[in-house]
DNA sequence: CAGGATCCATAAGGATACTG
DNA sequence: CAGTATCCTTATGGATCCTG
């Protein structure tokens, strides 16, 4: 498969809201903050991230890594060994990606509360 | 169907990560976004995102009704008019993401030439 | 007008097997 | 080990019709 056919972007959309979507998205999000606190490879980050696929983690990696926040660095030995690091771009959206992660955890609490008070409100 | 039937999640995951996909996602960002700007109706909010389906719209604007994010606020009048506005704690979250947001407008000229770069090496 | 219900197409995502 | 290819299941999301 063509790397262009499993792009998210079906495009006719603002070109920013594909970065976004990039970035965003259920795996990138936690490729970017595992990346932030140093590289890793391939099969790293897949068990540190857990319950990710080989499929989805080398999808979003490809994504990454075209949209230049991701470096891949595959050494020519046997077996293979390939490196993923942050860009100079990438670590940017990487901090932006960890601030809004941080404040979820920190604001999951208040969360909890309000779905609870929703949920009673209607059972 | 039931509340919890759509929801974003199938649980057995981290319940943080849960409320990031909700505000990450695709329509919860840019509904964040605008709600940072002003208070809007439901079809205020439908015009100004655009290419957004009713159902998809109130499905996003449930979830974040339910996290505690967004407040909904039905004047008992007919026609009927329900007002959108953020929480404190929906602030708080929307700043986050608008920061994010800010970033990939600013930084989408460089990610569109590492896709090229990207493109063309394997062309 | 603000949605709920239903149906449907497509895309995301996982499991497995395979290869350099 | 680091992927690709294939098949399959499920979830996402849109279109349409309906109602208070």
């Amino acid at each position: 498969m063509a790397v262009s056919e499993w792009r998210i972007d079906g495009e006719a959309m603002c070109p920013y809201r594909l970065v976004l979507e990039h970035v965003t998205s259920r795996w990138g999000v936690l490729v970017l903050i595992r990346l932030l606190e140093r590289p890793h490879r391939f099969s790293e980050l897949r068990r540190a991230i857990g319950r990710v696929s080989e499929k989805m983690l080398a999808q979003t990696l490809q994504t990454l890594e075209r949209d230049g926040l991701v470096h891949r660095d595959a050494k020519p030995v046997i077996p293979p060994r390939v490196d993923y690091s942050l860009t100079a771009l990438g670590r940017e959206a990487a901090e932006q990606v960890q601030a809004l992660a941080g404040w979820t955890e920190r604001r999951m609490a208040e969360v909890e509360r309000a779905r609870r008070a929703y949920d009673e409100a209607r059972a």
